[in-house]
RNA sequence: GGGGAGAUACUCAAGCGGCCAACGAGGGCAGACUGUAAAUCUGCUGACUACGUCUUCGCAGGUUCGAAUCCUGCUCUCCCCA
């Protein structure tokens, strides 16, 4: 993998650049759409790749090894010829299920018991096996297996959890050593940043994770309800120590102006679910604010779902007509809101490089918050 | 023509003397959603001059301190027999 860092914006620490792999460039700041188990929900590979456009996205290794299951990821050649994706794939190591199943898992030094949502069957993931389920599924940027600790965390809890994510981390890195590429490309590993919204917790942790010298750095363990604020706090704190040549990725984010925000920060690399999962419950994201498409405001608004005319179902079907589906329940119109969503993000971000390159990505960026803020 | 069953809020449907403005489901109206257990979840849904008042359970009477619940008559719907 390689990163080429083109330029820093002169009012922030945006920054523009290009990541290199095997599976192709991939032009930062990048939002990457969330495929969980091998799916972006409700998009078809061609909409995808024509209209949405992404250079990357994400899988779930705790999702894909539960299902269709390791050795049929393996048989199938990995995942990019499972779900017929030539471009690039990041997989999450299963840290994050540590959080958001908290109920159903026991986390000790050696890993993490989970007891499976589907039929009960207990899974010990440890950094060993989540390495090793990441070469066979075989995405071009592979994650180390974290704790995400939750908001509110208390500082005696966050300081064991961020020392027990290093320790994993190492393991990860040793174990990874003696694990071979699968297929016929490289594969890139990121560390990850820890210590709740600490400052001190999460200097030292990213002091850390940079001290690994791993060809690019995310930060997790924010984006769980923690104010606006705190995120962009900690995102200070850490694009600071995190070395300026490596891809610095922050995990879970988030609202539009989350990402603006960030991408102010020195962040070059997002995902979240909130583009698709909101797409689904009929939230759309605009330049001019968010749309409740299930309102009845919209039963006779007969105008285009979105002016701006960024992916084909903006101007191909109106809000009333969206409002309808969504009324009736209808597959199509969450297939809609979704590509119109993933359009407006990849757009954003696309834009936001644009203004970093033209060197003007600040006033952009400020003027682009406030709009987005509304309430349409 | 004879016999039987039933009519409850937008719809379906509980309730069978007071704890009933009335269970539940659907629908409707809003809200939430941030490395996806999410095509999910939450709230409201008779009217109002609202922590209280008023009008509701086919219609009209009656019994009772008190009725959606019991009695009488009427209207309508469905089923069976002729």
């Amino acid at each position: 993998m390689k990163f080429d860092l083109i330029t820093t914006d002169p009012g922030s620490q945006a920054r523009a650049g290009t990541i290199t792999t095997d599976h192709g460039t991939i032009e930062t700041p990048i939002f990457m759409p969330v495929g969980t188990v091998g799916s972006v929900k409700g998009v078809h590979q061609r909409e995808l790749k024509e209209d949405i456009n992404p250079d990357i996205i994400l899988g779930n290794t705790y999702h894909l090894y539960l299902r269709p299951q390791t050795e049929i990821l393996k048989k199938a050649g990995g995942l990019h010829k499972f779900m017929n994706w030539d471009r690039n794939i990041l997989t999450d190591s299963g840290g994050y299920q540590v959080y958001s199943l908290s109920e159903r898992r026991k986390i000790k030094e050696e890993g993490v018991k989970f007891k499976s949502h589907i039929d009960g069957s207990y899974h010990t993931f440890t950094p060993e096996n989540v390495m090793e389920i990441q070469r066979v599924i075989g995405a071009d940027i592979i994650m180390a297996f974290d704790e995400c600790t939750p908001y509110p965390c208390d500082y005696k809890y966050a300081k064991r959890s961020m020392h027990m994510t290093h320790r994993w981390l190492d393991r990860c890195v040793t174990h990874l050593e003696k694990t071979p590429y699968l297929y016929d490309y490289t594969q890139s590993f990121f560390p990850i940043v820890q210590g709740s919204v600490y400052k001190d917790l999460r200097q030292q942790s990213a002091e850390y994770i940079a001290s690994v010298g791993a060809e690019g750095n995310a930060i997790g363990g924010l984006s769980v309800g923690e104010p606006a604020e705190e995120m962009y706090a900690m995102t200070e704190v850490v694009t600071a120590i995190l070395p300026k040549d490596k891809p610095r990725y922050l995990m879970g984010v988030g609202t539009p102006a989350n990402i603006l925000e960030n991408i102010a920060l020195g962040i070059d690399m997002f995902d979240c679910v909130m583009p698709t999962r909101n797409a689904r419950n009929g939230m759309l994201f605009t330049a001019h604010g968010t749309i409740n498409i299930k309102n009845k405001k919209w039963q006779d608004d007969f105008s285009a779902i979105d002016e701006m005319a960024i992916t084909f179902v903006d101007t191909e079907y109106s809000k009333a007509y969206l409002r309808h589906l969504f009324s009736v329940n209808e597959l199509l119109g969450k297939q809609i809101a979704t590509i119109h969503n993933l359009g407006f993000y990849l757009w954003l971000v696309r834009e936001a490089r644009k203004h970093i390159l033209a060197g003007d990505f600040a006033s952009w960026k400020n003027k682009m918050v406030q709009q987005m803020d509304k309430r349409l």
